[in-house]
DNA sequence: TATTGTTATACTCTATAACTATA
DNA sequence: TATAGTTATAGAGTATAACAATA
């Protein structure tokens, strides 16, 4: 596991880390975020816009508090994403039947930006997988899944 | 792709983002780093502690900057996590040959750390693949290093 | 003039808790 | 008392640029 001799290495060991799932998930998820800030910035969009742009597209009527949960943190993470995204006519914030809730839609102007920035993430996409075989990629989603989720389903509480 | 009711669904549908490899790894990346971080709490070592510590460990004599390069970010990055780790002990910052550049080293102190860290590793390692068969867990890391470096091998500058 | 390490700064991301309004 | 949304705050992580020392 170790540099035999005292001098700085030209290739550098990872050590206990090499090989790991975990560090390998960190290498890539750096990879992964600098591309898709760097394809995305021309747009003005950033990865946690576009992430909340798609899933209220994809669940209309959803609350902030469980388009949070579904993007990971807590509730009141939603609420700066929303200001941003309501303050350029993406998207509307309307009451719900409890007039304490509030039911997220997209515009048609929202809906017509997602359709740009999906073409900009499958660009993305082609770039990141560029190095895995068809058959890699294809499988590599699942698995991603069940590492993130421990097994089983995407259940949101 | 989307919900047809107009009501928030039980399930979330990532829409777009949906089975992509770029949102699959961001989601499993945010599981690896939480349970990473709560493995590491009671030693107090953080992610890019034991991050550094350990490429250190299997790379005697690196430089800061080739550290910084070898964790994904720029030179200044180095300072603040070897002045933590000198501070305990753990290290050492040694001038080189040249007097501007400096090597690093572990103390024995360090190196009684990291393998003390290494069982909390191995533990946080078995949770995050347990989704995964072994074979999946065993081809893992070869794909994730590809995504991570667009294809070929670990190379610095 | 270029390089190494460091410092300073600002910006983003995130988590926590507090506040409001409803129920 | 509990819930939904928001706001405020502080902390951590990161990137950029500027600086000092050396080459």
């Amino acid at each position: 596991m170790n540099n035999p001799s005292q001098e700085a290495p030209d290739l550098v060991d990872f050590g206990p880390l090499a090989g790991t799932v975990s560090y390998g998930i960190k290498r890539a998820y750096l990879r992964v975020i600098r591309d898709l800030e760097g394809a995305l910035a021309p747009s003005g969009f950033t990865p946690p816009l576009l992430a909340a742009l798609a899933i209220v597209a994809a669940n209309p009527g959803i609350s902030p508090a469980r388009l949070a949960a579904a993007m990971g943190h807590g509730r009141s993470r939603a609420a700066p994403l929303l200001d941003h995204l309501e303050g350029q006519g993406l998207l509307t914030r309307r009451a719900g039947p409890d007039r304490r809730s509030i039911r997220l839609h997209l515009t048609a102007t929202g809906r017509a930006a997602l359709r740009r920035l999906k073409s900009i993430v499958a660009e993305h996409e082609v770039r990141i997988t560029a190095g895995l075989t068809t058959q890699e990629a294809g499988g590599l989603p699942d698995m991603l899944e069940r590492v993130a989720e421990g097994k089983g389903a995407v259940t949101l509480r």
